[in-house]
RNA sequence: GCGCCCGUAGCUCAGUGGAUAGAGCAUCUGACUUCGGAUCAGAGGGUCGGGGGUUCGAGUCCCUCCGGGCGCACCA
């Protein structure tokens, strides 16, 4: 294929340099031409700085003699030595041809990879039901599903997996709430958004005496005024209380205090109040503020908390016991969170493959940690404490792994004592319920043994990575197959403009709401501008730049950079988004589509392949030779033919970034990074933008200039769509 | 305390050891009686957080300091 070129300048470049009398190093790399260069279409070598010293000359020199000893060829119009650089210049318009060509003969499969010999399973997109989809699962999704579109055009087969956290200490309480205070309520619709509002009443219900505790330690700890206050009244009932002197050295340091450490709980709400006499009087920001008026209105929960903690413990053992009537609840309600779930990713444009849930391998988690107990791997300390596994202990009492994990196990803290690299983790509560880690080797095992995944690729947010290497020791215990290609895709969070997410503080961002926000947007851009179309084509239109524009702010950073969710940046669709990609593919869709009204432009290219309704990266693609090698030129090469004798600055541009393409693909794919593709379709709709604007297609000076713009247009329109495609983000052929 | 991540234009980000550090947003100025103005052209805006080191060459690699985020036992 025409990509091949490179490999072989390199290896003429490493002939010439031998040729000459020096000792070649093994690889030379090429780079595009790029910046001063900008419109030219070639590589760059920076060989002769490396080689100047053996060679006792300066780069400049050495550059000339390469360049005078390589080798003359078709595909190359022109070799200089510049400042020390060899540049080579390609042959344009034979690569022009060639590139024309490939896109035209792949169609949608253009960019793909050969088929590779191995299966990927991809875990992403791990809502819980009974809670609300936020911005951050929608980073995740959109991340996952990029990722398994680029891996499988890339040549992979690969599953996509999602992993519902269907049961859990969030569901108990949610149930709970349910049951003991909405009983029979339920709305006729959005169930799944009032749900979410039942677990975050059952969750501040449970949780409401740690708020409380949270909030005082905070005043304490950052105002003198409230540790005034407070400490006066603790210091007062220190003559009959023997637990005041508990609170008054916990609350002002840095762990939270634990009830668990005093009997008698009312103690702080004495303290409490004198909080509450101090606050008027205070600095305290509004948002703490709000945050104990909130907590004191709700000062008839503080004697039932303990109550309704037991009662949720019952619900719990009746879970245990699958008790009929509490797994049919449990059914109902988890329907109404996945209806949600099913319409968000039909919106997203996001598919799975297999589909797990958390419930599924619950037993199956707590048979593997008792296998772990019996290997003395597992430390059993049911019911006082907990099933945990010491990581690091456990390695350096394996052999294999210790001496795997030496550099990691010697570390040394300053004082000598060894580092605790993995640290614990914890895998079964003391009552015996099983927590996220058991689940997780056993949801392992699954896609090992049952999927014969040769790779597992776990997606979820950053802050998750101790768990996860963790986890993957774990499995490495155990002695699972293929524990090195375990990765865990960590990317940063989503926060707002006003500081991080959190619930306790109601700034969390819900998916709907983004949503309907992108989709009015597009709607009354549209109206404005395209005011002709039907009501239906309207909503449509609006519906694949909306979810394209939100898909595509969420992909546009590396996955180490936190997104700063701000809806002006979300719904900005100029510049660098999804929309001004859509537009350069709208608009040469238009151009394509007049020229074969004037017949002026006989479209040669096929979709055949596409019109076969197959996903142009699935699984079932194969890869045969045949389809992927575009006939060569000259040689009856179907539309590959065309006069590119003479290019302007911007068409050369344009076609260098659709050649480039496959590599980016293949990039993207290696690094599991979709920014690479948001970029690179930026700069492609960048250079058609130039292009279009520059270059007369329909009026163009002659008709064989015409007819060679045309299929430049078609091959620009297809690349757009293939790689908006993988980002998955629709291609509307108008908008 | 230990560990991971971030710091590049007013803001949001590219730049994976090479030539004069690039885009978008925002600001200002302009665009042909010709293919869609969600577009295009131009202007201003930078000690790449500070300091050392490695290298022919450092925004990029190493060390160190500063600033910010996140994680570290019964949440997931």
């Amino acid at each position: 294929m025409y990509n091949d070129i490179r490999s072989e300048l390199a290896s003429d470049i490493i002939t010439a340099i031998s040729a000459i009398g020096l000792n070649a190093p093994e690889n030379i790399e090429l780079k595009p031409l790029s910046g001063q260069f900008a419109g030219k279409w070639g590589y760059a070598c920076s060989v002769s700085f490396q080689l100047a010293k053996q060679a006792a000359t300066n780069p400049a020199q050495l550059a000339e003699r390469i360049v005078a000893a390589l080798p003359t060829r078709r595909e190359v119009a022109r070799v200089e030595a510049m400042n020390g650089y060899i540049n080579v210049y390609l042959n344009t318009s034979w690569f022009a041809n060639q590139v024309i060509a490939a896109v035209d003969n792949e169609g949608d499969y253009y960019g793909n990879g050969p088929t590779r010999n191995e299966r990927i399973m991809v875990e992403f997109s791990q809502p819980n039901t009974h809670k609300a989809f936020h911005v951050g699962h929608l980073r995740n999704a959109c991340l996952g599903s990029s990722v398994v579109n680029i891996l499988r055009a890339s040549g992979f087969e690969v599953i996509g997996a999602n992993y519902i956290g269907d049961m859990g200490a969030h569901v108990i309480k949610s149930l709970w709430c349910y049951l003991r205070f909405h009983k029979d309520e339920e709305p006729p619709h959005q169930r799944g958004i009032w749900l979410n509002r039942v677990y975050v009443e059952g969750n501040a219900r449970t949780e409401y005496k740690n708020e409380v505790l949270a909030l005082s330690q905070r005043l304490v700890r950052d105002h003198a005024g409230a540790k005034a206050a407070a400490f006066d009244y603790l210091q007062e009932a220190s003559a009959h209380h023997p637990d005041a002197s508990y609170l008054i050295s916990s609350l002002p340091s840095k762990d939270r205090p634990d009830y668990g450490a005093f009997a008698d709980h009312d103690l702080l709400l004495g303290a409490w109040a004198r909080l509450g006499e101090w606050l008027p009087t205070s600095d305290v920001d509004t948002e703490d503020r709000a945050e104990y008026a909130r907590l004191d209105a709700h000062m008839d929960w503080w004697p039932q908390v303990d109550g309704w903690k037991a009662e949720q413990a019952a619900l719990w053992r009746q879970w245990e016991a699958r008790d009929p009537d509490l797994i049919a609840l449990w059914q109902r309600t988890k329907a109404w969170s996945m209806e949600e779930f099913y319409r968000i990713y039909q919106q997203l444009n996001v598919q799975f493959d297999q589909w797990f849930f958390e419930s599924e391998v619950e037993v199956e988690g707590v048979t593997l940690t008792e296998e772990l107990i019996k290997r003395g791997i597992a430390t059993d300390e049911r019911p006082t404490g907990t099933v945990f596994v010491k990581i690091d202990e456990q390695l350096r009492k394996n052999p294999e792994l210790a001496a795997k994990y030496a550099r990691q196990l010697n570390a040394k803290n300053p004082d000598g004592s060894p580092k605790e690299v993995w640290r614990t983790i914890v895998l079964l509560r003391s009552d015996g319920t099983s927590l996220y880690g058991s689940k997780d080797i056993a949801l392992a095992r699954v896609k090992l043994a049952d999927f014969h995944a040769d790779r597992l690729v776990y997606c979820v947010d950053v802050r998750q990575s101790l768990y996860f290497e963790q986890v993957f020791k774990l499995i490495e215990l155990l002695g699972f197959p293929n524990v090195d290609r375990f990765t865990h895709l960590g990317y940063e969070m989503v926060t707002m403009k006003g500081g991080a997410m959190s619930s306790r503080k109601g700034n969390v961002l819900f998916y709907e709401d983004i949503a309907a926000g992108a989709v009015d947007k597009a709607l009354s851009i549209i109206n404005e501008k395209n005011p002709e179309l039907d009501d239906i084509a309207k909503r449509d239109i609006a519906e694949q730049v909306a979810f394209g524009a939100l898909r595509f702010e969420m992909l546009n950073k590396d996955l180490n950079k936190v997104i700063v969710f701000d809806w002006d940046t979300a719904l900005n669709f100029e510049g660098q988004s999804a929309p001004y990609i859509q537009y350069a593919h709208a608009r040469a869709c238009r151009v394509l589509e007049k020229a074969a009204q004037g017949e002026r432009f006989a479209p040669t290219y096929s979709t055949a392949v596409a019109a076969q309704g197959e996903q142009p990266f699935a699984p079932t693609y194969s890869t045969g030779e045949t389809n992927l090698t575009p006939p060569p030129v000259g040689e009856a090469g179907r539309g590959s033919d065309y006069d590119f004798t003479i290019l302007t600055g911007e068409e050369t541009a344009l076609l260098e970034l659709i050649g480039r393409y496959p590599d980016e693909i293949a990039k993207a794919a290696e690094l599991y990074r979709p920014v690479n593709i948001c970029i690179y379709l930026f700069d492609l709709a960048d250079a058609f933008n130039n292009f279009y604007h520059n270059c007369p297609i329909i009026k163009a000076e002659t008709p064989a200039l015409t007819q060679a713009r045309l299929a430049l247009t078609h091959a620009a329109k297809q690349t757009l769509r293939n790689g908006l495609t993988v980002l998955g983000i629709a291609a509307p052929e108008s908008m």
